[in-house]
DNA sequence: GCCGTTTTCGGCCCGACTGTTTTCAGTCG
């Protein structure tokens, strides 16, 4: 039995939270929540490793090696079920709520045997908290509130809706009196897939107009916290805001410092301290004197480190490399040439192949690929083998009237559930460009959905992978598959992977384009646009390509259409 | 529980805000 990264995070996460509520050595929480970091964004499998590789990993030693493995292939940890006698598992529920530490929870645990948050909803409404020694009326109705507003367990928020909430936000904020900078930090920046709040940081003349202009934001509905230099709000659809004002001499600190990652961030200042120098959010100090801070640029210069964009700073090795001067010239969408998933309104997209052309070109490209589903998907009005050559045909008008951008004839077939094809190889055999994609049969068995799709790699024809896991975030979780596999069976068959940039999907995700970094294969980031306006979906792709540590290289479409033609050819 | 060109034992990042306090612990990021 093979047990995936994500679970094994959970369990060691789960571990961490049991230990941090019964007062362990909180250097040993943190090891265990470390490992499950690392785990949970690891390209590779864990369960393919053997003890000793995963020792070699940062944080990882043997203890902690041998429970992953055990955990990796199904096992039980005695220290678990030791924990789970000693702890009852629903209090790791109460840590989520906000106000409830390890601590906190421990006490109503020991004083009113709270273990679950039913019980703790009850206690609360009968007024039975605020005797606790260190809880009070204040922490009491805050827990209610928190309780009350189902604050418990919201899930992450997409990266593309964050944004369309965080820019008029900043966008406002800037029109208070003695704004000198502002940014949006946290994960927003660093351009993960989704967003547990936002961060801004800023730098202005007086805190008190940003504060005031802040926490009266229209779409303000409780302010949590607000302090002089920091402040907290909910918004009315639930996502938190912090600001952080600072001198500008700081900016640069800060905004490094609000950005993260935590564990980039932690990095960092055990740097500073080898050097004997102190590192916080208003800047770098020998001593009592700043020597660093006001950019972000001359901070890291300071610490001996290259320049590290957002984008990598996970704690992932990127501060080694940095040292060494070795960090990746990242992609960026300037690179892009082209899109190489795309629908039109001979399918389920609602432009003809005209506009999108046309759109396509605006954004400077010089050519797309036209990629209407295949016959299988009814629903979608797929194309059976007439439609497909009549919009062939189309094409190739289109490119007549078209001057230096070119159109490429290709389709989105279904792959079945037998890896065979929707459309015969007579027709996909006559286009520029096939992209196979799972559109059924989600529930299969990983050995056999691994199978299905290295069987459709096995036609001549087929060039690219879509949406190679079919996650979609907050939704639908990726499918079982073998994803090393796939992509060692797209190198040998001289196929490709897609990273599907539709801000749900963003598949593969930074840990898969990793891998598919470190093992030679070059990836399409291609974004299945429906409408013109989804041709900008290429910037997330890319935002999840540069987490990848993707440069331009890496990607198939950043080269003239000649140049990925003959990459394409099989 | 991890880790080590000062260490195999004794360290392990830093500060703001809140609430319950008489000087600070707990939580959060």
């Amino acid at each position: 039995m093979q047990v995936s990264n994500a679970e094994v995070a959970a369990e060691l996460d789960k571990i961490a939270d049991l230990l941090d509520v019964e007062a362990a050595n909180r250097f040993r929480v943190r090891a265990y929540r470390r490992a499950a970091r690392l785990v949970g964004a690891f390209g590779r499998s864990v369960a393919d490793m053997r003890d000793e590789e995963l020792d070699e990993l940062p944080g990882i030693g043997p203890d902690l090696a041998g429970k992953i493995v055990t955990l990796a292939h199904g096992g039980h940890l005695p220290l678990l079920d030791e924990l789970e006698r000693e702890v009852s598992p629903g209090v790791t529920a109460l840590l989520a709520i906000p106000g409830l530490g390890p601590k906190r929870v421990h006490q109503l645990h020991e004083a009113l045997g709270i273990d679950t948050v039913a019980r703790l909803t009850e206690a609360a409404n009968a007024g039975k908290l605020h005797d606790i020694p260190g809880f009070g009326r204040g922490l009491e109705t805050k827990i209610m509130r928190a309780l009350a507003s189902g604050a418990v367990a919201q899930p992450r928020t997409l990266l593309s809706k964050a944004e369309q909430i965080a820019v008029p936000l900043l966008q406002n904020l800037w029109q208070a009196e003695g704004m000198k900078q502002a940014e949006i930090a946290g994960s927003y920046r660093r351009r993960r897939e989704t967003v547990g709040d936002i961060d801004i940081v800023v730098a202005a003349a007086s805190n008190q107009k940003v504060m005031q202009r802040f926490t009266s934001y229209e779409a303000v509905a409780e302010v949590v916290e607000r302090g002089p230099t920091r402040a907290t709000v909910r918004l009315r659809n639930g996502l938190q805001v912090d600001l952080r004002v600072v001198p500008e001499e700081s900016y640069g600190s800060a905004l490094c410092y609000f950005t993260g990652s935590k564990a980039h961030n932690i990095k960092l200042r055990q740097i500073a301290v080898e050097q004997g120098l102190k590192l916080n959010e208003y800047g770098l100090h020998k001593g009592v004197r700043q020597i660093a801070g006001r950019t972000e640029e001359e901070l890291y210069e300071r610490l001996g480190l290259r320049y590290i964009p957002p984008e990598l700073r996970e704690d992932q090795g990127e501060i080694n490399v940095a040292r060494e001067n070795r960090l990746p010239q990242l992609v960026s969408v300037k690179d892009i040439w082209g899109d190489l998933h795309v629908h039109t309104n001979a399918t389920d997209g609602r432009a003809s192949m005209r506009e999108m052309a046309a759109a396509a070109r605006a954004r400077g490209y010089g050519y797309i690929a036209i990629t209407d589903h295949s016959r299988r998907l009814g629903m979608a009005h797929g194309l059976d083998v007439k439609r497909l050559a009549r919009q062939m045909e189309e094409i190739d008008r289109l490119n007549d009237s078209l001057n230096g951008f070119t159109v490429l004839k290709a389709i989105e077939v279904d792959i079945l559930e037998d890896g065979t094809l929707d459309l015969p190889d007579t027709i996909l055999s006559k286009l520029d460009l096939v992209i196979g994609a799972i559109h059924s049969r989600f529930d299969l068995p990983q050995v056999k959905q691994t199978e299905r799709i290295l069987r459709a790699m096995d036609k001549r024809c087929f060039n690219i992978l879509a949406h190679p896991t079919g996650r979609l975030i907050n939704q639908r979780p990726a499918y079982a598959v073998d994803m090393e596999r796939v992509m060692r069976g797209a190198l040998e068959r001289g196929c490709f992977l897609e990273l599907n940039a539709q801000p749900e999907r963003l598949d593969l995700n930074d840990a898969h384009c990793r891998l598919a970094k470190s093992m030679g294969l070059k990836l399409a980031i291609s974004t299945d646009a429906h409408a013109e306006p989804e041709l900008g979906f290429m910037r997330f792709g890319v935002d999840q390509a540069r987490r990848g540590w993707l440069e331009a290289a890496d990607v198939l479409n950043t080269r003239p259409v000649n140049e990925l033609l003959s990459l394409l050819r099989r």
